[in-house]
DNA sequence: TCTGGGGTCCTAGGACCC
DNA sequence: TCTGGGGTCCTAGGACCC
């Protein structure tokens, strides 16, 4: 088997950049890109390169932002506009290899082995950082290696604008000295982990016993081991980002919710947009999980099956509240989520026809049984403004 | 005046079956 | 005078990433 040609291409600061591209006039400005900058509760996402200098690094909450630099610059983000350029990014990107793995909005992997020689790699990156540049205004970093573990850790070695190659043979020159945090996969909590046992470096996790490893940490120990010497097997795969697992929409309400009537409102506008997106991914989800945080930060997890995968709306939103009828504990919530989980795709769905079939006469029962419970709770007429109109046959 | 919102992967432990 | 034992499936929670 010959090396591979991998890139991991990496835009900086992607959400900020597509602000000044769109508004030249935000050129070398301290900029942040804000979720709920109005809110009290909001956090810097994406900062420019000039808002860093002065200390902000996202995530950080806003106030504590404005704080390190006074004349900050705070734009709400434009999600539609940023998949937008992605997409547009994605395409520069498929014109130099069929074989492009997204892995979020804003990086990706590419397998260019077969579509240029190992001399001429570095000339390509060049082409496309350039292109990048001028076609969209968005600077990036590309990592070249033989695996996608090297080529992200080749990125993130020089940003903005950089260009690094990092081969197998450097791994112990290059790799070993940086903390182990440092390496992907690895965070806070493994890093803590590791120092307990006197692991400090990437050097240091080369130097254990593998099967120590293992014992502590399971399959992330036997992983780790093997990204410290610079191996990763796993290919560039385009299909991989296609394939969702799961569809979630959660918020931090307003105020803590106290009462559960404060939450119902949020529940049934998420619960539309999950089924809403179900739809536009032509997949129905066969179980619903409702996350509830609270105000002390305590995360749970519920879940349930739904009777036959779906997308409905309505049936999304009644599984949802039995769920919270089921799990909430009382303390005030700060964030409830809803999320389709065990997505299928609606061609392997359309076996379970009988089943659907039976489920769309339950699906009306189902609703009136929903709104006559909330009814006895609230009032009459009080929750049924709330849902959207029901699809009954 | 702490801490968004979108995800994935891994594991422990209980339920269940033979 | 207890309560085998192995396999599999499912759920909840934790860690991590962008």
């Amino acid at each position: 088997m010959t090396a591979r040609v991998v890139f991991h291409v990496d835009m900086n600061s992607f959400y900020a950049s597509v602000e000044v591209a769109d508004d030249p006039s935000l050129l070398g400005k301290p900029l942040a890109i804000a979720g709920n900058a109005k809110k009290r509760k909001g956090i810097v996402v994406t900062a420019s390169y000039e808002a860093r200098a002065k200390g902000i690094k996202p995530p950080v909450p806003l106030w504590e932002a404005k704080k390190l630099c006074r004349d900050l610059i705070v734009k709400e983000p434009r999600f539609e506009r940023y998949r937008e350029k992605s997409k547009q990014m994605f395409q520069i990107l498929m014109e130099y290899s069929e074989l492009v793995q997204p892995v979020s909005i804003d990086e990706g992997y590419m397998d260019v082995t077969h579509t240029t020689s190992r001399n001429s790699a570095i000339h390509m990156a060049e082409t496309i950082q350039q292109r990048l540049l001028k076609e969209l205004g968005l600077p990036s970093s590309i990592g070249i290696a033989p695996n996608k573990f090297l080529a992200k850790t080749a990125s993130d070695m020089k940003k903005p604008m950089g260009i690094t190659v990092l081969r197998k043979r450097e791994v112990s020159t290059k790799l070993w000295p940086m903390a182990a945090v440092e390496m992907h996969g690895i965070g806070e909590k493994t890093a803590k982990k590791l120092e307990h046992h006197g692991i400090k470096t990437i050097g240091d996790i080369a130097g254990e016993d593998p099967e120590k490893l293992s014992r502590i940490f399971g399959a992330g120990g036997r992983r780790m081991y093997e990204r410290a010497y610079g191996i990763d097997n796993r290919p560039v795969d385009p299909e991989e980002a296609k394939q969702f697992k799961s569809i979630g929409h959660s918020r931090t309400l307003e105020e803590d919710a106290v009462d559960t009537k404060d939450v119902y409102p949020a529940l049934t506008l998420m619960s539309d947009s999950v089924s809403e997106r179900l739809k536009k991914k032509h997949v129905y989800a066969s179980g619903i999980q409702l996350t509830i945080r609270y105000a002390d930060w305590e995360t749970v997890q519920r879940s349930a099956r739904l009777p036959a995968p779906l997308d409905d709306g309505s049936i999304i939103l009644s599984t949802a509240i039995k769920i919270w009828e089921n799990s909430w504990n009382g303390k005030p919530v700060r964030l409830v989520g809803v999320t389709g989980i065990d997505l299928v795709p609606k061609g392997q769905a359309n076996k379970q026809l009988d089943l659907f079939s039976y489920q769309s006469d339950k699906k009306s029962w189902e609703r009136e049984e929903l709104l006559e419970n909330l009814n006895k709770k609230f009032g009459e007429g009080k929750v049924r403004r709330g849902f959207n109109q029901p699809p009954l046959n």
